[in-house]
DNA sequence: CAAGATGTAATTTTT
DNA sequence: TTACATCTTG
């Protein structure tokens, strides 16, 4: 297999590893995709596995499309193997065995959103937002270290009530015939675990199982892990302790970490060579990480060349950052692609001035992994619609749809529905239904209507055409369509993507199911393999896996990076900000650039940050500060060209025209008319009124 | 019952 | 600054 002759010789070791459980120790950039390909493409071309014998996990639907896409165009024939995320693999087991389970097989799975409202269901109205936000968190928790509302839950929290809050949020779950994120992989655990014959049947069928990114393993997926794993299997994980960024989510070092105490006999392979970034990015980041305590070491090296040096700007305020990132990406070479620029930042909130000044300036950009399909409000109404046709215990759905698009169904009018709860909620409404006044009756009758025509059409239709056919009949389409008209937002065309998303799946329930599944599964609609020329706007989490020629890392200041919260576990948090850094850094592969702020909005004031720590943990010569100035278009000094015929852009009133100039109390003052047709008058100096050419409009 | 108005609180990271 | 929750009005 000429594969093979491509690898260094650790890589080659770890494609021909057998036996013993393997574990190996991929730096960042050290080519790990590759070696998991081309093991897997190995294993069926030269020594014959069945494809159907083989099981890839990995944590993202990112990294499992292009798993599957290298290894199939390795070997046509490995396209058998199965590859999937521990969440999808969970939920694929699940579904084949809810006989055993008492779940329904067109079970629905729940996001955070949805658990939120089942909790609130189950706790009552007592609590607030807030608190049920705690609980749920502490739910989540739990389930991550695989323990239910009877078992110990003191090392998630001594909260008293969490053991009562949990069972009631359980039961109301199942009693919604629905799962939580949580739920996929823990029961699956409870699965195998009580079904012996299962467990055994799964253990003979997938001898080969291969684990990506597995620092980022919580307990209960290692439990899986366990279960998967019998004397006649074979096991390799890959990962990196460096890149472990998920412990908000359950994950643990220590998995990684004491992976070899777990399964006894694990043989380590390192892959420490680099053939991603230049030597000098590779060793501030390798500077930095090595700050941590919670690491096994590995020595990262490249054969490309120092390179340039790293870049670093302090800004005077975000405003200021965002335009010096234009700067740069118009500083670009004509033809350039700005698909190879990332801008990277902390938190999910920064983006947004990024978004208002390069849209000024129209400079095309793309947010990656923020606005998901599936958790827009009107997707969401939609995919309500379908669960709620899978299934009318879905408590959830029905709550979201009965009256919307409104059809005069009130609070008190569904209070009456609640009262007669039995398992189903047709049920409920048909017995409650003498009991409402005329309007809301007939509502509640044409509610019913809807759901009877789509459920006879169910068997006969793909989901594609039921999916538009709900449209119709729900009133969603037109509800949508007239909201458009007035907010301009694409919502409509967001609704009728779900047509479109639906195709190519097969009719029927289980089809329907399906379709549901991947939704809530792979929210992943920004494809960032896909070539665009748009900088990437993405935040550090979203970028693991990822790589780019420049990478710009943004918020380089204590608070953001590493990020501050009250009540942290001071030591543990700081390292995994570190590894967080790291893996931001190691993204780049030519230039790397890192820009901070002397002062920041923080709720609408400005407040005075100091830069990260972390900057100074990096070696002293590598970094090279840049000028605002040489790179960002002066606008400070420009105070003496805001003549009359000027055009300004103002962010309230958009673009105008400077109609009047004078000097008053030792200020510049400015009459501005705007588009809009309003005039007003600014101070220059605070007013923040950007230069825009006349034509620009 | 629903849309508008007014007041108050708050920003990690994601399958 | 904005998002969201509660109150008020049509």
């Amino acid at each position: 297999m000429q594969e093979l002759q491509r690898l260094n010789p650790e890589q080659r070791r770890a494609v021909l590893h057998e036996g013993a459980p393997l574990l190996i120790l991929a730096g960042a950039g050290s080519g790990k995709t590759r070696v998991i390909t081309t093991k897997i493409a190995y294993l069926v071309i030269e020594k014959s596995a069945d494809p159907m014998s083989i099981l890839a996990v990995t944590f993202t639907n990112k990294a499992a499309n292009e798993m599957k896409s290298r290894v199939t165009a390795m070997s046509a024939e490995a396209a058998g193997v199965m590859i999937r995320t521990f969440h999808s693999f969970g939920a694929w087991l699940l579904r084949r065995h809810s006989h055993l389970l008492g779940i329904p097989a067109t079970y629905t799975i729940c996001d955070q959103d949805d658990a939120l409202v089942v909790l609130k269901n189950a706790a009552g109205e007592r609590y607030e937002k807030q608190e049920l936000r705690r609980y749920l968190r502490w739910i989540e928790r739990a389930k991550d270290y695989c323990l239910g509302p009877e078992d110990d839950l003191t090392d998630v929290s001594t909260d008293r009530r969490l053991t009562d809050i949990y069972r009631l949020y359980q039961q109301r779950l199942e009693a919604s015939g629905k799962l939580d994120f949580g739920d996929l992989i823990m029961r699956t655990v409870d699965l195998l675990r009580r079904q012996p014959e299962v467990r055994d049947r799964i253990r003979g069928r997938f001898r080969v199982v291969l684990v990506d990114e597995y620092q980022d393993a919580n307990a209960a997926q290692f439990l899986l892990l366990k279960e998967l794993y019998g004397p006649e299997n074979y096991l390799c994980v890959v990962g990196d302790e460096d890149q472990s960024i998920y412990r908000f989510r359950g994950a643990d070092v220590q998995n990684i970490l004491r992976f070899p105490e777990a399964f006894p006999g694990t043989e380590i392979i390192r892959l420490e060579e680099n053939y991603r970034s230049t030597q000098n990015i590779l060793e501030a980041a390798t500077k930095v990480v090595a700050n941590n305590r919670e690491r096994l070491g590995k020595s990262l090296w490249s054969k490309r060349g120092a390179g340039l040096s790293i870049g670093l700007a302090v800004l005077a305020d975000e405003r200021e950052e965002a335009s010096f990132c234009a700067a740069l990406l118009e500083d670009t070479a004509p033809g350039a692609d700005l698909g190879n620029t990332a801008i990277l930042y902390r938190n999910n909130y920064q983006s947004r001035i990024f978004e208002t000044v390069f849209s000024r300036l129209h400079i095309p950009f793309r947010l990656i992994g923020t606005l998901r399909f599936a958790e827009r409000e009107e997707v969401k109404d939609g995919l309500a619609y379908l669960a709620f046709l899978l299934n009318d215990r879905d408590e959830v759905a029905f709550l979201r749809i009965v009256n919307k698009p409104s059809r005069g169904i009130g609070r008190s009018s569904l209070e009456k529905v609640c009262a007669h709860r039995t398992a189903g909620w047709t049920e409920a409404c048909r017995a409650a239904l003498q009991e409402l006044s005329a309007r809301s009756r007939r509502g509640l009758e044409e509610f019913l209507a809807i759901m009877e025509q789509l459920s006879a059409e169910l068997p006969r239709l793909r989901p594609a055409e039921l999916v538009r056919k709900m449209l119709e009949l729900s009133g969603l389409h037109a509800y949508y369509a007239s909201k458009d008209r007035t907010e301009e937002t694409g919502r409509l065309q967001n609704i009728e993507e779900l047509v479109n998303a639906a195709r190519e799946y097969p009719r029927g329930a289980e089809g329907l199911a399906g379709f549901l599944e991947s939704l809530r599964l792979d929210s992943s609609d920004e494809d960032p393999y896909e070539r665009v020329n748009a900088v990437n706007l993405i935040t550090m989490h979203n970028t693991k896996g990822l790589e780019f020629d420049r990478v710009i890392v943004t918020g380089m200041e204590d608070g953001l990076i590493p990020h501050y919260r009250e009540g942290m576990e001071e030591e543990l948090e700081l390292e995994e900000e570190r590894r967080l850094f790291y893996v931001a850094m190691t993204r780049a592969r030519d230039r790397l650039i890192l820009t901070g702020c002397r002062r920041r909005q923080v709720f609408g004031t400005y407040k005075f940050r100091s830069l990260s720590r972390f900057l100074g943990e990096m070696p002293e010569g590598l970094l090279e500060p840049m000028t605002p100035g040489a790179a960002a278009p002066a606008e400070e000094e420009a105070g003496s060209e805001y003549g009359a015929g000027t055009g300004v852009y103002h962010d309230r009133y958009g673009p105008g025209m400077i109609i009047r100039k004078w000097q008053e109390g030792g200020h510049t003052l400015v009459d501005a008319r705007f588009e809009s047709g309003k005039t007003a008058r600014f101070v220059l100096r605070y007013a923040n009124l950007e230069r825009i050419s006349l034509d620009d409009r």
